[in-house]
DNA sequence: ATGGCCAATTTTATTGGA
């Protein structure tokens, strides 16, 4: 099975650019982020004439995400389900080939003295109450937009980017929590090279420069992180026109 | 090479992203 996870930032602006990539990759399952647009916006039509079904969970303007899959998605859940506010659209599961997906956008916080900064280390608490309340002996893979760069090897440039709100101590402590719970960092479980990135900015010719972070991770629990055979980031789709600031993250899983 | 912000909406500015 190959796993994907991309913040395609706007479905709508970026409608040929998938399809190209659903033909060209194959992937089996795709998890979305900041598919900026309501869920009867969504283009399942196009999409599912490529051969794939859609649970989304969209919302005007913002965020937003959605899962794509070449088999049914069973029990799909919006949001938390914690009786929370759910009116941001960040979180969504679903049942593929026997596996629980979630596709997740974890707020960006823009700046960490703004109040969003407080909302992204709330949010980040709820999260992970969430994947708490899961049984890791299930399978679960957890794939998005993490908004962390992990450690060093995750920023191109530390000294330009620490203490900020995609990489601080704070943020990798949180990120460290999750693994705690039992989740794997797929592309580290086959990587432990820096200098591969997932996201970079549209500005400063940051991607001609590689000055890049790895924000974007698949962490799955042990037993469906044993199957994984190879994790990378497909690059090529930061290339081009209308490219997306980031790349799709890949997973490939003797699964099921 | 891979290229000097981008997308949606409130649209000829503003807001948010990362």
């Amino acid at each position: 099975m190959l796993l994907a996870t991309w913040n395609i930032n706007s479905i709508r602006a970026r409608e040929e650019r998938l399809l190209d990539w659903l033909e060209r990759r194959r992937p089996d399952v795709v998890c979305l982020q900041e598919i900026k647009c309501t869920s009867d916006q969504f283009l399942s039509e196009a999409i599912e004439e490529a051969g794939y079904r859609a649970a989304v969970h969209g919302q005007k303007t913002y965020n937003g995400v959605a899962i794509l899959a070449r088999e049914p998605i069973e029990e799909v859940c919006i949001g938390f389900g914690d009786g929370g506010d759910d009116s941001e659209a960040r979180l969504i599961a679903g049942t593929v080939a026997g596996a629980r997906v979630a596709s997740v956008y974890v707020p960006n916080g823009k700046r960490v003295d703004h109040p969003k900064y407080a909302h992204k280390l709330r949010w980040l608490d709820r999260f992970e109450r969430w994947v708490a309340a899961h049984d890791l002996g299930e399978p679960l893979a957890v794939c998005g937009d993490f908004n962390i760069a992990p450690d060093e090897r995750d920023v191109e440039k530390p000294e330009m980017w620490a203490g900020g709100v995609l990489y601080n101590e704070e943020l990798s402590a949180r990120f460290r929590r999750l693994l705690d719970l039992g989740l794997v960092d797929t592309f580290r479980a086959h990587h432990d090279e820096g200098g591969i990135y997932s996201w970079w900015d549209y500005r400063m010719l940051a991607f001609p420069r590689n000055n890049g972070l790895r924000i974007d991770h698949v962490l799955a629990t042990p037993a469906l992180a044993e199957t994984t055979t190879g994790a990378w980031v497909d690059r090529d789709e930061r290339k081009g026109k209308k490219p997306s600031d980031h790349a799709p993250v890949m997973v490939e899983a003797d699964w099921p």
